[in-house]
DNA sequence: CATGAATGAGGCTTCATTCAT
DNA sequence: CATGAATGAAGCCTCATTCAT
């Protein structure tokens, strides 16, 4: 850990607290402590706490989406694609011990002036629902139209999954949404 | 407002609070001052601020509950019944301006050690996903295994559908789970 | 010291840190610790750090007054109170070593947005600018017209010896501000 | 403002930032920014705080005292160029609403081991003092004794004037100190 | 000279809770 | 039941300064 510069140590001490823990339950103090930070050194980096919320939803966000396009290659085609996703769900919510999305659950208690954190998760579901949407549309037998209602379809079965696997602690629900995607999909 | 009782309207008013503007969101001193409740009287209905929140969940599953059996007995059909259940989700959700679930708001940044909350969360759920289950058991043209599987897909799309509509203020969400819905239904 | 109550004790310990000190040097840490009181306990009774300087200047207010009323008491024409409030000036100041006047020194390197604090002084400020022009209304030898104008001399010559004798540290400002007064009250 | 050097752009921005925010107002991070200068230059020009504080003080003291000169330099006679430095007050503070004197500003509200910049408000301070008495030592009217008192009385007017014009944010202290020292000096 | 990383100490304020009256 | 005093712990943030590059 120690190998890291500061700012990486602190986004990445971060970013295990405020995913596991929770970004209100998880204080400044916890967090320079952790990564072995003088508290100044932490403000030279990042001018509020909610920044390096930022930056941790970046960083995940990147993380994120690239194990999904590497989770889903190993198929050919775009609905097979659409259908692996749910697979990746699988595997990443087991590993976390359903822990759910950092996104979803960074807003869900969120103060009220706490925008950048907001946008962060905006952004971050419109990209997933963008690239369902893209390989949707690559599918020849959904018009433009179709694709898109089966995309924001898939997307909120997808968004249930997490959040059902979360309170339920358990697998079953991103199975059932895999299942439905599927008779959705044809 | 006066003329509850003390406990009534602890619970009233830290409902009111906790659901519009988060839990952690919400001091005591805030709950006792709006309710125009002394702070001992406060702690001698409720161990600490958990237990309001246990008793804030309770009440709003009742009521919520309550409302949702209400709008969908305008349908006959217990397909129908589950069909409307998105009505009513577009129902609430767009009064409350899209503040989302108050189960799922309150556990995805609960301190961890709150089993109390996040086992209300889980009753709460499982009530919904009982009533879909059997309402869907009543049609002649499910199994009851099919029955069960439909139920959990709609039971997802219903919580997909609450917490994207959160994320993006919106109702879109609600009405392509709608559809998504009617689809899986036949 | 302990005899005191809470607010008493708080009071007490920040006026004399707030004079000796100055407001800006002085902590809200070093407050609690001096006056044995714990931090919450602080804030349970003043809002903040700029209301217990509110309070401190109240209090030295009352005092400052009445202290000036009775050393001036032993005088009995107007004109000749006027005279003796610098002897007041130098009996004060020489005891408190050319500390100044709490309210000049408070308000000259304020934040911007205290003005509960700015208020205190304009209104210390203007009770012995009326308390003056008082005093000289009742010789008859001035016109209402000359006893005002007189009064603000005369209130010009106290705070020009406060602020030029705590710079220099020394008591001949007040003498010659007094000799200045003695000159214009003929 | 980039024409200047390094130095020279510390002590513009610092001096301005003194006088209109205040000194303890003022941090070091916002004039370096304002500056367009790095913290470590910064440092290798003055050793702390406190010495651009100095500079400040130094360099308006040279431009305050010139100005003092030009401005009464309309008038012929030593006692008329006294009198007429009650219109250099007004003309100066009411240019930089009532921001007072910068040399009182700063020691007012100072930690205790500032000696430095104390020593500069006395020179400031002294030189007036010093001025004053020489204007009034050249009046035949007056012996050297007349006039050390008369000057010491004009210069109390003078900081009374200032502080008090602070206080009340208006002009009116300077115009009954300037018709206080007319009185004063027949 | 510029850059900015790093720091220890301290800034003011709020939390949920307990206790005495 | 109401009142509110008292608390320890923790909250987020800023200060002037030093140092390595």
């Amino acid at each position: 850990m120690k190998r890291l510069g500061v700012k990486e140590r602190i986004v990445e001490t971060a970013s295990d607290l405020f995913y596991h823990n929770g970004y209100n339950q998880t204080g400044i103090n916890q967090i320079i402590a952790e990564a072995g930070v003088a508290k100044a050194s932490m403000y030279q980096h990042f001018r509020s706490k909610e920044d390096i919320a930022v930056a941790y939803l970046l960083g995940r966000h990147a993380i994120w989406m690239t194990n999904l396009f590497d989770f889903v290659s190993t198929e050919d085609t775009s609905k097979g694609k659409v259908i692996r996703s749910f697979d990746y769900l699988i595997d990443w919510l087991c590993a976390v011990e359903f822990r759910g999305c950092g996104w979803q659950n960074i807003i869900t208690d969120l103060p009220n002036d706490h925008d950048k954190i907001r946008n962060q998760a905006i952004n971050h579901k419109n990209q997933i629902r963008n690239y369902i949407h893209t390989l949707l549309k690559n599918e020849a037998e959904y018009s433009v139209e179709q694709a898109g209602q089966l995309g924001d379809q898939v997307l909120i079965l997808i968004e249930g999954a997490i959040i059902l696997s979360q309170i339920q602690k358990n697998k079953w629900p991103i199975l059932a949404a895999k299942n439905a995607a599927i008779s959705l999909l044809k």
